[in-house]
RNA sequence: CGGGGUGUAGCGUAGUCCGGUCAUCGCGCCUGCUUUGGGAGCAGGAGGUCGCAGGUUCGAAUCCUGCCACCCCGACCA
């Protein structure tokens, strides 16, 4: 079997599959279409749930918990949002297990039959707003503004890690507020704090836009998302804000007394970002040798690798070692020291490049004497020896980090804009999105028709319609319509 | 649920048409020695009801029947 991982450019799925499974990140649990993730996978999720949830907290929020299970009953109260999930739930219908008769296996207690059944929660919208309508009465109890981390279950047919699989993790906002105007601040409040985390940490650029109305979420008045490009040129929804109007207070009847005496429904929000995002991270920035994590969410921002013959020399070099490490700790850089010896140097190399591991800095005997050391940045591949008698150690690792964060960050941002293509033509719509794929910037008429027409013909789907586009009347490349600007359309995950 | 595949050691596989020293090879694992600045080399070793159940045969990984599981393409989708 080859050491090195599937070429990116000739198998984009393989590489992917085969990335996050030998880069220790997830792996397919024998439960079909659910995954593990292992525990460098999820010591990438924790940075990312530390840096959104503070966010959050800054802008106001609390985190609470509700239960896993949804009555059967609360999901028929929104009409829309029934058509949305009804067919992809999973149902609890029993409650317990007994012994077969002749004891050799486990099965279901027919006596246990659940009088309404249990839906395990898709999202928590409808047990939330049953809450909420006990827990606001007045106008002061507005904005209730509460966000939850948990897991949801969507019985997908087909499933990828990461990207789509039967259980997965999130973070789920829901707030109520007295009027609508606040209620769309907070809808595009936390568009913005999701787009600035995908920017400013994962480095990766995304497109804030609203969702046409075919692709919006059940039961939403509005739905706004960034929309990342990865390195195949498919597009992935890496986050969604919804304005949901007054339908979930309207289904579950949360009313509220103004100022003025009277009795209103209240506006609301629902936001969220999954560990999708994991896979948005992994394939925007990842090469042929493995991951390429910026630096403000890797678990091991620099590894140490001894290089040594003996014990003396390990020694020896290890006290080195260790005066770096604690250098670059003292200021909050996190670092690992490999001193194992059941493993080679060009063996530790190729591992932390394949977990991606933003810098590595290799010391030697040889080292030691010149008082080097070999400094590599993954993302370039680059290496550097650095004479530690000419410069701070802790000065120049910190500022190549920021360099990493921010040269990641402009290696995608120059791909989408190389890969965006604005096309007037019906024609030279489906060349492009043929043979160059990316997003393609056209004029749509602003029917759901065209856009079904548009996705039956080519499977491109519009993925959002941007919140920054300039005004610019133009013909819908379908229908030659009249059209008020140009949408973004690609195929996506 | 449609269409196409595949099940052989922890992983990846050869062998299946043409039944008979056929259970192959690589990775990984274990032991020892030599190695250690880019995934080490050599020697030895452990590990298998060939997806399951029947059948044909002197003899089945191989042929036949049934079942099961998984993967890919579609429908679904954060």
């Amino acid at each position: 079997m080859s050491k090195g991982l599937p070429k990116r450019s000739e198998d984009y799925s393989l590489w992917y599959n085969e990335l996050v499974k030998r880069a220790d990140l997830a792996e397919n649990s024998e439960v079909k279409g659910c995954m593990i993730i292992k525990p460098y996978g999820y010591s990438i999720w924790e940075k990312m749930q530390a840096q959104l949830d503070r966010r959050f907290k800054e802008t106001g929020h609390e985190n609470a918990y509700f239960p896993i299970f949804i009555p059967k009953s609360y999901l028929s109260k929104e009409a829309s949002h029934v058509e949305g999930f009804a067919k992809e739930c999973a149902v609890v219908t029993h409650y317990r297990l007994k012994n077969s008769e002749d004891g050799r296996e486990v099965i279901v207690d027919p006596d246990a039959k659940l009088e309404e059944e249990l839906i395990v929660r898709p999202t928590s919208e409808t047990v939330i707003w049953n809450t909420y309508r006990n827990w606001i009465q007045s106008h002061r109890d507005l904005p209730l503004l509460v966000n939850q981390w948990a897991n949801v279950v969507r019985w997908e047919m087909r499933t990828r890690l990461f990207l789509r699989t039967t259980e997965f993790l999130w973070q789920e906002g829901h707030t109520a507020h007295a009027t609508r105007q606040q209620a769309m601040d907070e809808t595009l409040q936390m568009l913005d704090i999701y787009a600035e985390f995908a920017e400013n940490f994962m480095a990766l650029p995304v497109i804030k836009g609203l969702k046409t109305e075919s692709e919006r979420f059940a039961g939403a008045e509005d739905t706004y998302c960034i929309e990342a490009m990865m390195q195949d040129g498919k597009a992935l929804q890496a986050g969604t804000s919804h304005f949901l109007g007054q339908n979930f207070s309207k289904a579950f009847d949360v009313k509220f007394a103004n100022a003025e005496g009277g009795l209103e429904y209240v506006w609301g929000t629902s936001w969220g970002v999954s560990t999708r995002l994991m896979g948005a991270l992994i394939m925007a920035h990842s090469d042929d040798r493995g991951l390429v994590l910026p630096p403000k969410l890797a678990p091991v921002q620099v590894v140490l690798v001894p290089i040594f013959k003996s014990q003396e020399e390990l020694d020896a070099v290890s006290e080195k070692a260790k005066e770096i490490m604690n250098k670059l700790r003292a200021i909050g850089i996190s670092v690992k020291f490999d001193d194992r010896d059941t493993f080679k140097p060009g063996w530790k190399f190729a591992e932390y490049e394949l977990k991606g591991v933003p810098v590595r800095i290799a010391i030697g005997p040889r080292d030691l004497e010149k008082n080097t050391v070999e400094i590599f940045r993954r993302d370039t591949l680059s290496k550097e020896n650095l004479n530690l008698n000419d410069l701070s150690i802790e000065e120049k690792v910190s500022s190549l980090l920021e360099e990493i964060q921010h040269s990641i960050y402009r290696k995608a941002l120059d791909f989408r804009n190389e890969m965006t293509t604005e096309v007037n033509s019906w024609d030279e719509f489906k060349t492009v999105l043929e043979e160059k794929g990316g997003f393609i910037s056209a004029h749509w008429d602003g029917t759901p028709e065209t856009e079904e027409e548009i996705k039956a013909q080519t499977k491109a789907t519009i993925r959002c319609i941007p919140l920054e586009r300039r005004g610019e009347e133009g013909h819908c490349v379908l229908t030659g319509k009249t059209s008020k600007g140009r949408v973004i359309f690609a195929k996506a995950y």
